[in-house]
DNA sequence: CGGTTCCTTGACGCATATCAATCTGTGTGG
DNA sequence: CCACACAGATTGATATGCGTCAAGGAACCG
């Protein structure tokens, strides 16, 4: 166990700057600087750091102060707990145009969770100071932080009550039921986007009991090809739908949709 | 169950507000009404209403539109998912001076956890739109606020790790160690403030579970007596320490610590 | 005193964790 | 190109801990 402080690869900015303002443009929904002034954008770039973390290095500690907002760029990121035992709570999986401590930074006090690098990421370092400061200034901002940690907040509640109340393979379907939508509700083929293994401890359940699950679904036209889920047809997985996710999806209400969550 | 919208009693406040003012004062951790300016406080309190909402009323329901960030002038709150099933999952449990449904009001569309009353209270409601305006004017409200939902978070996520990784005694031992901290440090009785059913509920387990937790618990020092928890030293809860409690714990480090998060 | 609610205790069954073996795909080196 | 090692995934057998069901007890209230 590493017990040095992590000294990844650090560049400065300035050239950086414009590649990363025209990626922004790009990535689908980035929360955190959507709407904001050119001016609050330049600022939060030129006070922040672009770092490279490579696969499995440990970003942020339990137990750590915290002095950064970090954005991801690029790349995968795993928000944990662990106690003494070695045993691990998967409390969030992150991807690109994500952002993650956000919480954490006006918390006070230590970091709850740790951070860890799924794959090699390439991630913007916004310091906490900039952001409390550019917050008071441009409210936009400061909307999209409250956005952001919010819908944290909404995730944490659906996925306690997931682990809490459904059996393992309908926690599952309603796992690949939230990709569906996210992802595009206009295919039956999805993708994983995560090791299964970490999906399955994301989802509260060992390895083993994840890929039972997978075999559950089978029998309700839910098939499995490796990482690939394809379903017999666009309902098959309106079974695991409750209201938020019928709120979020598109084809709920139309005929075909059995949504369990008229009937809520 | 009652399919009528809920019409709780709602007294406008022309003369309430001075009460409650010097209320505010009394009440130990409000986090709210911290250190925000006198306009902004007069600004919030001729805008609100308060309302008082009688045992086992649901004051919110999942899928609602919210409206009012709710303050709880006094009385116990219940947030929690259900499912069509009649599965119930609590995601808090919430006394005088907390307040809910702050995170609710900016993640946009419909509420995903209903709120309902454990016993007579008296609701401080301010419409999520004055919130919204006075949070860009007065910047200690707002950072008030990101505090509240951080810390709401930062709970969120410690106890899904607690029903992921923790055995039924364990996550017990844990609760109550917060609660001892969060109460009074300098004594060795506690007092379990709610129903033990409802703290099984949102310790993820069956009240049997509990009462069986419970009696384990003896066997390590911790006795029962009604809703009274009697250590029989102030250590006797150390073994069920993390790192985030430490933190808050004022004996930790002293003579008699033992907690393990020394060594995590 | 009888009724209700909440808690406790006991007996039982099942679902998931655990342990162990096999399989698949991937990358590496001869 | 094949042999080998390795990680992740799958499958099977077993065990155990929690949920379930059922009964009894304790406090509260009319």
């Amino acid at each position: 166990m590493p017990k040095k402080a992590l000294s990844p690869q650090i560049k400065s900015l300035p050239d950086y700057i414009r590649g990363l303002s025209s990626l922004t443009d790009n990535i689908k929904p980035i929360s955190l600087f959507d709407g904001v002034s050119e001016d609050t954008l330049k600022n939060l770039l030129t006070n922040s750091m672009v770092t490279i973390t490579e696969q499995d290095r440990e970003i942020v500690r339990q137990g750590d102060e915290v002095n950064y907002l970090y954005f991801i760029i690029e790349g995968s990121i795993r928000i944990l707990r662990s106690n003494p035992d070695g045993d691990e709570a998967t409390n969030n999986l992150l991807q690109d145009g994500e952002t993650f401590m956000e919480a954490v930074i006006f918390m006070g006090g230590m970091s709850p969770v740790r951070a860890t690098a799924i794959k090699n990421s390439k991630l913007l370092l916004i310091p906490a100071r900039v952001i409390r400061r550019l917050v008071l200034q441009d409210g936009q901002l400061g909307h999209n932080l409250l956005r952001i940690i919010s819908t944290h907040q909404k995730e944490a509640w659906q996925q306690l009550d997931s682990i809490v109340t459904k059996k393992p393979a309908e926690r599952l379907g309603y796992y690949v039921l939230k990709l569906l939508i996210e992802q595009s509700p206009d295919t039956v083929d999805i993708e994983l986007p995560f090791k299964k293994t970490l999906i399955a401890n994301y989802l509260g359940m060992k390895p083993e009991t994840f890929s039972r699950a997978l075999n559950k679904l089978k029998t309700v036209g839910v098939g499995v090809d490796h990482e690939h889920i394809i379903l017999r047809d666009f309902f098959s997985l309106c079974h695991f739908c409750d209201s938020d996710t019928a709120f979020a999806c598109p084809r709920h209400g139309t005929s075909g949709c059995s949504s369990r969550a008229c009937h809520g």
